[in-house]
DNA sequence: ATTAACTATATCATTAAAGTATAGTTATCG
DNA sequence: CGATAACTATACTTTAATGATATAGTTAAT
């Protein structure tokens, strides 16, 4: 039930990119985060490739957010690294489920649902919004 | 974001046991859901030490639940095969993260209340509510 | 042309998950 | 009371996922 280290990441750098409200390299991004510079490229690469992020090549390139950060969200990264966010790897093959005499799983249902649950509610979260939260320090 | 395969077998392991309503022995269970036996048994026992279901040794032994169908729910499962259900690891580690210049991370908050939230979810969900759905073939 | 950046792919290491095996204990029943 | 059909505990092996690193190559600004 947890997400992984690359999405936890992954979410750290695109906060980074939205408070910094700049384009940055992945060095910068890399140190200020934490994260090795190598493993940072890594995770740089899927969020290219998912449409989150913009990349610019050669002298002074680096990398910006290809969208305003209030349209990206939780939900958004972390599907960008890991796949589809469900509950269940049964949800993941097409519905079909060999266990049970009658062919139908009985926890598809309940699977479904909570998933779909799941994923209202991480994309519902961006990354504005959690910028704006640590501005006033309440 | 998934729930683990353990998981998912302990799920179908108490349904079985909601469902039949009565003593069942390992390899009954382990039959009729289509895991190995010894793989059942390796769950039955982490079922057993978190109290959701009882045991019963010797000949005529078997599995029972050790309560209502209706007061075991979705979490309570996953809570006993992979213990406690939260987003990020973050929050396991008493709340201390060496991340963030401030020492406070901006992410505790979100993913406290998205693993909450997700709680609540699996928490509202019991088996007799599943067996019941099961029944009337809508 | 040079250089500072990104890109793509491949490989390695570590950890977690999944599954199996063995030896032992308990309780019922004939 | 002894045989048997169950559960118990622990330890091991295999496999898959995650995490991390390395190398060689491409791009574009200056």
């Amino acid at each position: 039930m947890h997400i992984t280290q690359e999405s936890d990441y992954a979410i750290r750098i695109i906060y980074c990119l939205a408070k910094n409200q700049k384009r940055m390299d992945a060095r910068s991004i890399s140190q200020e985060m934490s994260v090795s510079l190598r493993f940072s490229l890594k995770i740089l690469g899927k969020l290219v490739a998912s449409g989150l992020v913009a990349s610019f090549k050669g002298n002074r390139g680096g990398y910006e957010l290809a969208r305003p950060a209030s349209e990206i969200t939780m939900l958004d990264v972390i599907r960008a690294v890991e796949g589809p966010c469900q509950l269940s790897r049964c949800l993941e093959e097409c519905g079909e489920c060999n266990r049970g005499a009658s062919g139908i799983c009985a926890f598809q249902q309940v699977f479904r649902r909570i998933s779909e649950q799941v994923n209202r509610e991480l994309g519902a979260v961006d990354f504005a919004q959690i910028v704006a939260s640590e501005d006033c320090d309440c």
